[in-house]
DNA sequence: GCCGTTTTCGGCCCGACTGTTTTCAGTCG
C-alpha cells in the first residue's frame, strides 16, 4: 500500500527554505533579537542544502537531524508538512505584507530602513518606495536626507538591472580581464581571484579580487578608474567595489605583503565555512578575521595593551594548521562537513585534471557537431588523451541530425582507418607532440531514451559500439514515475555504459528533470552504469551535491566534455572542478582508468555477452 | 532560535565603508 497523498503540495527544499528566510526577514524588520533571525536564516540554508526532500521526510514522520534545525523549527516543518499551513508564517505575513519585506532586496536598504519607511512613511511596497523617494516624501523621516532618497532610487535601479548570476566560464573571463588590467600597477606583487569563483561554484554572483601590494592607494585608484567600470559603489583605503558595464559587481581587497594567509581564507570561504573557522579560533582563545588572529582576553574580547597579540601567516596551510586543521581545498569550503574532516585528517584526495585518461562523450559534424571526426580525434590525441569516444546522436533526435544504422556503419569504417593510421604513426616513432602512443578513437553513440522508455537503436546494433552514452532529451515534462522509468530502463540495459547529463538541466534555462534520484543511484550502483558530470559550463550536470550523493551511494561517475567542436574538448576542466566540489576521488571516475581497464569495465556490464 | 567532551544557560564571527544622528548606527560581504 502506498502512502496516502496529502491534499496539498509538499514544498521542495528551496521553497521550504524560502519560507524560513522570509520568517527571518520579517523578524529582522520587526527588530527581533538578531540571533533569532540569524537562526531562521541558518536553518533555511541548511534545509536548502539537505540531500533529501525535507518536507516529504517530515510528512512521513522521518525527522532526520539537520544541523541548524532545532526542536522549534523542526516542529514548524512538521506542521507545514502535515497540515499544509504554518501558523507562524501565516501570522507574520498578516502582520507585515511580503511586498514590504521585498524591499530588503534593494542594495543599501536594510531592515531598519524598511521598518522606518513602512511604519512612519506608510510605504507598502517597492513601487511605493520609488514614488515616495522621487517625490521627496521620505526626507522628513529620521536620518533620511535628499541624498538618502537618491541612494534608494539608485538601489532600486541597480536591482532592476541586475542580470542574475553568471555562468562560471563567463565569470572567469570577466575576472581575467580585470586582473590583466590591474597587472603592472605600482607596488602590486600578487593578484588572487577569490570568492565563489575560487571555490568554483557553478554560477557566480559577484567577483572578489585580493591584491598584495605595498601601494594600496595606487591599485584602488587604478581599479576604480578602469574603462570597464560603470560606477564606483565604494572606495576606502583597504577595499573598493565597482559595478562593471556588464552589470557585475567586483570587490577588491588590499592585503599587506607576507600576510596573505588569513586574507585568502577569509575571502575564499563561504560565509558558513568562515563562521565555523571563527568558532574554532574562539575555542582556542583567538579572534579570527582577515587581518589575522587576535589573542582574546579573559573577558572574551581581544586583549589590549601589553597582552595584545596579532598572529599573521604567509599562506593558507599555516592558517588551517594553526587551527589544528589540514589544508581544506577551496572547492570544499562550504561548511558541508569539511571542517570536521580536516580535523580528523579524513579529507578526500580530490581528483585533478591530470587524472583523466580520456573523454567518453563528444560529437562530430556527422550529427550536430562542428568539426570532422578526424579533427576531433586529432585534437583529443594531441591533448594527451589515451582514448576519446565519439558519441554522435542516435537517429531519434532529428533536430541533432541523429544517425541511422547505415550511417553508424559508415562511421565505423572511418574510425577504423583513423586508428590504423595512429597506430602506424606510433610504430614509426611519429607520434605527434603532446600525444601519447597508443591513443584510440572509440566508437560510441549518444543514445536517445525515447518517451516510451524504449531505446533508440536495436540491441544488436548497440552491442557493436565500444561504449554507449544514453540520455533523455525529449518529453522532459513527464511525471516523475515515467521519467524515472526511462532513466532506469537505460541504466539497466546491458549495452548502456554512461548516463549523460542525468538531470537534463541547463543553467539559467531548463530545470532538472523530476527524477526519483534514490532509485537512479541505486540502479546505477547495482549495474556499474556511470553517471556523467557533463563539463559543458551550461550544464555541469550532475550538480555537485547530487554527484556527492551518487558516490556515497556506490555509483561510478564519468567526467566528459560533450564537445561539439575542437575547443570544447577542454570543457572537461569545468567538470573536474565540479567533481572536486563533490568530494570525488580518482577511483570514483571511470575515465581515470586506462583503455584496457575501461574496456574491461564495459565488457563486464550485467547481461552483456 | 540553536547549541554544548569545558556550558541545559548564556553565549552566539568580524571589520570596512558610508553617511550623518558628528560618535555611531546601518549595511554589506
Amino acid at each position: 500500500m502506498s502512502d496516502p497523498v496529502p491534499p496539498f503540495p509538499l514544498p521542495a527544499n528551496d521553497d521550504l527554505a524560502a519560507i524560513f528566510h522570509e520568517i527571518g526577514d520579517v523578524l529582522e524588520v520587526k527588530g527581533e533579537l538578531v540571533f533569532k533571525t540569524v537562526a531562521y536564516h541558518r536553518a533555511a540554508d541548511a534545509i536548502a542544502k539537505a540531500p533529501f526532500n525535507v518536507a516529504e521526510a517530515y510528512a512521513g514522520g522521518d525527522r532526520r537531524p539537520i544541523a541548524g534545525v532545532g526542536q522549534a523549527i523542526a516542529d514548524k516543518i512538521t506542521e507545514l508538512a502535515t497540515t499544509g499551513h504554518m501558523a507562524l508564517h501565516d501570522r507574520l505575513r498578516a502582520e507585515i505584507p511580503p511586498s514590504v519585506i521585498e524591499m530588503l532586496a534593494i542594495p543599501g536598504v536594510g531592515p531598519k530602513t524598511v521598518r522606518l519607511v513602512w511604519e512612519e512613511g506608510g510605504v507598502e511596497s517597492m513601487e511605493d518606495l520609488r514614488q515616495a523617494a522621487e517625490a521627496g516624501r521620505l526626507r522628513g523621516l529620521r536620518g533620511i536626507t535628499a541624498a538618502t532618497e537618491r541612494r534608494i532610487l539608485d538601489g532600486i535601479a541597480q536591482l532592476a538591472s541586475r542580470s542574475g548570476r553568471l555562468r562560471i566560464d563567463q565569470a572567469q573571463a570577466i575576472s581575467d580581464g580585470v586582473v590583466d588590467a590591474l597587472r603592472g600597477t605600482s607596488g602590486v606583487t600578487r593578484i588572487v581571484q577569490a570568492g565563489s569563483l575560487r571555490r568554483r561554484r557553478e554560477t557566480i554572483g559577484d567577483l572578489d579580487l585580493l591584491v598584495e601590494t605595498t601601494d594600496a592607494a595606487a591599485v584602488i585608484e587604478r581599479f576604480t578608474t578602469l574603462p570597464s567600470v560603470d560606477r564606483v559603489l565604494g572606495a576606502g583605503r583597504a577595499k573598493a567595489s565597482v559595478l562593471l558595464r556588464e552589470g557585475v559587481q567586483v570587490d577588491l581587497m588590499v592585503m599587506p605583503p607576507g600576510e596573505a594567509g588569513t586574507y585568502l581564507v577569509h575571502f575564499t570561504g563561504s560565509a558558513d565555512h568562515n563562521v565555523a573557522l571563527r568558532g574554532l579560533a574562539r575555542d582556542l582563545g583567538w579572534s579570527l578575521s582577515e587581518k589575522g588572529f587576535l589573542r582574546l582576553g579573559a573577558d572574551g574580547q581581544p586583549a589590549e595593551g601589553a597582552d595584545a597579540e596579532l598572529r599573521t601567516f604567509a599562506d593558507e596551510a599555516a592558517v588551517y594548521g594553526f587551527l589544528g586543521l589540514a589544508l581544506v581545498p577551496p572547492e570544499l569550503r562550504e561548511d558541508r562537513g569539511e571542517v570536521p574532516a580536516a580535523r580528523a585528517r579524513t579529507l578526500p584526495a580530490l581528483i585533478t585534471h591530470g587524472n583523466l585518461r580520456g573523454d567518453l562523450h563528444s560529437h562530430s559534424d556527422w550529427s550536430d557537431g562542428v568539426h570532422t571526426i578526424e579533427q576531433m580525434a586529432e585534437a583529443a590525441r594531441r591533448r594527451g588523451h589515451a582514448y576519446q569516444v565519439l558519441t554522435d546522436h542516435s537517429q531519434g533526435l532529428g533536430i541533432a541530425h541523429g544517425l541511422d544504422p547505415d550511417r553508424v556503419e559508415q562511421q565505423r569504417g572511418i574510425i577504423a582507418a583513423l586508428n590504423a593510421r595512429f597506430a602506424a604513426e606510433d610504430a614509426a616513432g611519429e607520434t605527434p607532440a603532446g600525444a601519447v602512443p597508443g591513443f584510440r578513437l572509440l566508437h560510441g553513440c549518444e543514445l536517445e531514451v525515447r518517451a516510451d522508455a524504449t531505446l533508440d537503436y536495436e540491441d544488436d546494433l548497440l552491442a557493436r559500439f565500444d561504449l554507449v552514452v544514453a540520455s533523455v532529451h525529449v518529453a522532459r515534462r513527464q511525471p516523475r514515475a515515467e521519467l524515472t522509468a526511462r532513466t532506469l530502463a537505460a541504466i539497466r540495459s546491458a549495452h548502456v555504459d554512461v548516463i549523460a547529463h542525468p538531470a537534463g538541466r541547463m543553467i539559467g534555462g531548463r530545470d532538472d528533470l523530476d527524477l526519483d534520484w534514490d532509485a537512479v543511484f541505486a540502479a546505477a550502483a547495482a549495474t556499474g552504469t556511470a553517471l556523467e558530470i557533463n563539463g559543458s559550463p551550461q550544464r555541469l550536470d550532475l550538480a555537485p551535491e547530487r554527484a556527492r550523493r551518487a558516490v556515497e551511494s556506490g555509483c561510478i561517475l564519468s567526467i566528459d566534455s560533450d564537445a561539439h567542436r575542437v575547443e570544447e574538448l577542454d570543457a572537461v576542466r569545468w567538470g573536474v572542478e565540479q567533481a572536486r566540489r563533490a568530494w570525488v576521488e580518482p577511483r570514483h571516475v571511470l575515465n581515470t582508468r586506462s583503455l584496457a581497464e575501461l574496456l574491461a569495465h564495459v565488457a563486464g556490464k550485467p547481461g552483456r555477452v
